[in-house]
DNA sequence: AGTCAAGCGGACACCGTGTCCGCTTAGCAC
DNA sequence: GTGCTAAGCGGACACGGTGTCCGCTTGACT
């Protein structure tokens, strides 16, 4: 069990991080930073978080947990009981959601290869694979990555920030794009 | 013009810089690596190429030129005169073969956000986007980056080497990926 | 041969990372 | 409340990579 005073510095780390993150964005800050911001020394910070991405994920897992449980056990289409094809596209309309309320956090934890190392990405892939098998698609293993890589934070904030980009048009696109997805020989059918 | 020695040290770099990316996988070389086995010194180096991206790119340029000139004028599929599905599905087997080749290369040159600020991405995003207004989809402004993302060079080497996918399967999601693209309204048409 | 600017390269300062170790203090037993 | 102990703490430190600066060299042109 954790002692009090480990206690209270994980809270005012994470506090302290989640402010320097939204402020100016988490690429950019050091773990100097959010030491000194937490009024901790690097010693401390480093024993409970090994990087600047170990602080991210902390602060993401609240709410990609509750997606992930909306997806297990919620109401359709984002929860069973939907066409494929139709939760494919609610679960992208979610991940907007999530990529536009935390794109600095996300920045921060599932950027460039370490997305893939994450527990969330695994759980994304595990539940879109799924509904391409339930939909009958050939090879769902190689398409799955294929489809959740417009879901990559870096692609989403190019989208948002240099192309300008409203959440309602690039939810929108992939909408299209999940409600495309059909199995073989059954296009236009 | 550029003076006799600057054009030596210039291939000098170029060829050390293309062996050890090839030997260690450029995120691992340093700026110091590439100047010492070059033989120059580190202000020589980076006198051309601010950083290891440049060179990266620099080596790209050649291969990509080249797809981007059979894009333009080179045969059906590829070149114009196919349908826009057809012609997609071409471009994502000339990226595969692209990427397959020179992932090392691309690993080290387009990376995360740069990704979006070569002159390359910008190339493939308005050929992309022309074949998307040509087969008359909606929005074609907010679709392109989400079909130009599962080419990201992490993507690309994730399913190769975490998932150990064939280059002939990763093609073949994308294939099917281009051919389910159709104006809104035309599916089971 | 002389001039001079382009080119060269190593020394240097800086920054962020991650570790290590002596000090502090919470938690507990009595 | 006192004393013990291990968990927790934090600053100092070493390291590695980056990018710049400036005195020296050398190619190119006359």
């Amino acid at each position: 069990m954790e002692r009090a005073d480990a206690a209270r510095n994980r809270q005012r780390i994470l506090r302290a991080a989640a402010e320097l993150f939204a402020a100016k964005g988490a690429p950019n800050v050091t773990m100097e930073d959010i030491a000194r911001a937490a009024g901790v020394g690097r010693g401390t910070l480093y024993r409970r978080f090994p990087d600047r991405a170990a602080i991210a994920t902390a602060l993401l897992d609240t709410h990609e947990r509750e997606l992930q449980e909306r997806l297990l056990r919620g109401e359709p289409p984002l929860g069973p009981g939907a066409p494929p094809a139709e939760r494919l596209a609610a679960f992208y309309a979610a991940m907007v959601e999530l990529l536009e309320a935390h794109a600095h956090l996300v920045l921060g934890a599932e950027t460039g290869r370490s997305r893939f190392e994450t527990g969330a990405y695994g759980f994304w892939r595990v539940h879109v694979r799924s509904l391409l098998v339930a939909a009958r698609v050939p090879d769902p293993d190689a398409l799955v990555d294929v489809l959740l890589a417009p879901l990559a934070p870096e692609v989403y904030t190019y989208q948002r920030q240099d192309r300008g980009l409203s959440p309602e048009r690039i939810a929108g696109a992939l909408r299209r794009l999940a409600r495309s997805i059909e199995p073989e020989g059954d296009r236009r059918a």
